[in-house]
DNA sequence: CTGAAAGCGCTTACAG
DNA sequence: CTGAAAGCGCTTACAG
C-alpha cells in the first residue's frame, strides 16, 4: 500500500489533476479516513507545497486568484493542517497551558469553558495543569510540562497566579503568560483582573443602605491578594459611610466552608453580636449559615450573610445567598484572547478592567438588623 | 548560531565526548534553555540516535551496559523526547481527550484530576472538550478535533458517554475510548462503570432501616441511563423489602436544582405526602430542601431526604445532606489507565464494576418518620 | 508572486 | 545488538 501511494504521489505532479481519480473506488476502499496533507493539496491545486503553506499562514505573497483557488480546495476535501507537524516546524504546539489550584471547581470549569471558547476559535487546545503550591516540585513540575509539550503560553488562576516565582519562572522561560489576579500584581498586558475591591465595596454599600452597623467580615488568607482587595474594599467603603469595623469583627479564614463555620462560632459569640458578616466567598458563608444553623439564629432575621463569588451553592443554600456575581466565563475568554495576542505579538488594546461588570446579587440572606 | 551549532554537531562524533566543553561558559551563554535532542544524547553516549530512539521505546534489542549509560546521560541532562516529534513520526499526538457535558462542575473536575494524574505517567496530556449534544454539530466538532489533534483516545463522561452515535463514530474513526457509564451499554474493556443500581439499592435499604414506608423518588430524565439505572435498583430493593412506591410518588425531574424544588412541590402535595425523598442526585435533593423551606417543613423532622453523589453541595446544605459518595478520582484514573491501556493494544485484565466502593455517607437529613 | 532544498526531532523499514 | 537512509507534515531561509 505504502509504494502504491508513493508511486501515485510522485506521477500524480505530472499528470493532470482529476477530481476523481480512474481508480478512485479502490482509493476509496483502501484509504478512507486517510487524512490529506498539504503536499495532496499542492498537487490538487497545481502549485509547490510552499504556495499552499503560503495560504495557510496567511501571507501575503500569493495572488489573490491562486489564494482563492487554493482555500476553495482546501475548503472542500477538508484539509487541516497538522498541528503536529506545524509545531515541530515553528517549535510551537498551538496548546495553551491552564494552570490552576482553586479549589471552587465551579470557578475552575467556568474559566475552563470561556477560555476554550476563543482559543478553539485559533486552532489552540487548551491542557489542564491542577497544581499544589505547598508541593516542593511545583515549579519544576511547571517548567516541565511547558518545555515537553513546549506550551505556546499559559493562562494562572488564582491563586496561585500570585506566585511571583512562578511568573518569575515564566518570563526567564520566554513563556507568554496571562494572570488572573485580584490585583495589579503584574503588567496590565498580563493580567485579567476581577476587581475584587470595588465589588467589596459594593457589598459595603449593600449593608450600610440596610441599616446595619455591628457589621464584620471574614476574610481569607492574608497570604491571598484577594483576601487583602475584599477587606480594603469593604472597610474603606464602610469608613466612608461613618462606619468602622472593631477589630475583633474580622477574622481570618482559609476561603473554605470549615474555616467559615469556625470563624462564625468565633464572631456569633461576640457580645453584642454582629447583625451581618461579610464572608469572603461563597464557601465561607456556607460555613457561617452551618454554625447560624447549629446556633438557632435565623438567616436573615438574626444575622444577614453575604458572599463572593455566585458559585451554584448561593442560590442553592437556604436562604438563598446574597454574594458578588463574577464574571468569571468571560474572565476566562478575556484571558485566553490576550495570551494568544501575546503569542501572536500584537499586544492588542490596553484593556482595563472596567471591561467586567461584577454585581451584587441580592437573595434572600439579605435583611435589615432588627436590634 | 546556528551555523556554530551545526558545526559542532558535526565535528563531535570524531571527537572524544568531555561532559565540559572548552567553550562551555559561552555555550551556556548563548543557549541557556536549548533543549537537548535525540541527537545530543547520541553525540554524548556515542552511539546513533536509533540506538537511543531504541531505549526512549524500551525495544529489548539493546545490550544492558548500553541503555544503563544511554538511560544515565539523559536523566543527567534532563532529557524528554520532543511529544510532537515522537508523534508525528508514529502519527500519534500523546494527548487525551475529555468529552463531557455533565454541568456537575466537582464531577468533572475529580474525573479530569484523577484521569491527569495516570496520564501524565506515562507522558500524555490531557484535553478538555466540553460539548452540547443538543447542538448540530456536535458530532462533528469531535471528529474534528480527533482527527487534528490526531487524539490517542478519548474518556467519554455521561451523560453524553450514553450517546451510541458517538460512540459508533469513535469506532469508526479507529479511536480508543472508554466510556464512564452508569450501565453496561458497551463492551467490558470500553467502559468504567459506576454501579448506580447497586447504590441506589443501598439507598434504599438505608430508608427501609429507618422505618420509612411512604418513600418516594425523583428520577432523572428517562433519556439517562443513570434514571434508569437508579430508579431500578432503589424500586427492587423496596419491593424486596415488601415495599412499594405508588406511581405517583414517582416523578421525574432533569437532575436540576429547579427542577428538583419543581418536583418537590408535586410530591409534597400529595395527602399523604411522603416521608422520605430519595431524590436523583445532590443537586435536585437541593430543589427539595427549597421547597421544603418555602413551605416550612423540617428536614429531618417531617421529611427525609438522600441524594446522590456526594458533591461539596451535599456537606453544605443545612442540615447537611445524607447521599451516595461515589469514588469520581478513581473512575478518572481507571478510564485514564484504560485508555492507555487500549492505545498501547493490551486490554489488560477485564476489570469489573466491583473495583468501586461508593458508599452511603450518612448525614442529617436522614431521620426516623414521624407520621 | 512562486519554488527547490534543507530542517524541525523523532520514527520505521531495511541492512548488517 | 547497532546504524544509515528515508520519511512523518509542515516550515524557514534562500533563490529566482
Amino acid at each position: 500500500m505504502n509504494m502504491v501511494k508513493k508511486a501515485a504521489k510522485k506521477a500524480s505532479r505530472k499528470v493532470p489533476v482529476s477530481t476523481q481519480p480512474a481508480a478512485a473506488s479502490q482509493v476509496r476502499h483502501e484509504e478512507p479516513t486517510r487524512k490529506h496533507t498539504i503536499n495532496d493539496i499542492a498537487r490538487l491545486a497545481n502549485v509547490s507545497k510552499k504556495t499552499v503553506s503560503r495560504v495557510i499562514n496567511e501571507s501575503p505573497f500569493v495572488r489573490e486568484d491562486t489564494r482563492t483557488r487554493i482555500a476553495e480546495i482546501m475548503q472542500r476535501v477538508g484539509y487541516t493542517p497538522d498541528p503536529q507537524a506545524r509545531g515541530l516546524a515553528f517549535r510551537r504546539s498551538f496548546l495553551i497551558g491552564l494552570i490552576y489550584d482553586n479549589p471552587n471547581a465551579p470557578y475552575v470549569i467556568n474559566i475552563q469553558e470561556g477560555a476554550l471558547g476563543a482559543l478553539r476559535r485559533q486552532g489552540y487546545e487548551l491542557v489542564v495543569h491542577p497544581c499544589d503550591r505547598t508541593n516542593e516540585k511545583f515549579l519544576s513540575e511547571i517548567r516541565e510540562l511547558i518545555s515537553r509539550q513546549k506550551l505556546d503560553g499559559v493562562i494562572m488562576l488564582p491563586p496561585v497566579s500570585e506566585n511571583s516565582a512562578l511568573a518569575e519562572m515564566l518570563q526567564k522561560l520566554n513563556c507568554p503568560y496571562v494572570r488572573v489576579l485580584a490585583a495589579p500584581l503584574d503588567e496590565p498586558q498580563n493580567l485579567v483582573l476581577s476587581m475584587d475591591r470595588q465589588s467589596a465595596a459594593e457589598v459595603a454599600e449593600h449593608l450600610w443602605k440596610l441599616g446595619h452597623k455591628r457589621i464584620s467580615m471574614i476574610i481569607g488568607p492574608q497570604t491571598y491578594r484577594s483576601s487583602i482587595e475584599r477587606l480594603t474594599g469593604f472597610s474603606d467603603a464602610l469608613a466612608e459611610r461613618g462606619l468602622t469595623m472593631p477589630p475583633e469583627f474580622v477574622v481570618e479564614g482559609l476561603y473554605t466552608f470549615e474555616s467559615g463555620a469556625a470563624c462564625a462560632e468565633l464572631l456569633l459569640s461576640r457580645n453584642p453580636r454582629p447583625t451581618a458578616i461579610f464572608a469572603g466567598n461563597d464557601e465561607t458563608a456556607a460555613g457561617v449559615y452551618r454554625t447560624a444553623y447549629l446556633r438557632g439564629l435565623k438567616i436573615p432575621d438574626d444575622l444577614t450573610v453575604v458572599g463572593f463569588d455566585d458559585s451554584p451553592l448561593a442560590s442553592r443554600l437556604c436562604p438563598s445567598l446574597t454574594t458578588m456575581r463574577q464574571p468569571i466565563r468571560d474572565m476566562g475568554r478575556l484571558a485566553a484572547e490576550r495570551v494568544m495576542a501575546k503569542i501572536a505579538g500584537l499586544e492588542g488594546p490596553p484593556l482595563t478592567a472596567t471591561t467586567f461588570f461584577p454585581h451584587l446579587v441580592v437573595r434572600e440572606s439579605s435583611g435589615r438588623p432588627k436590634t
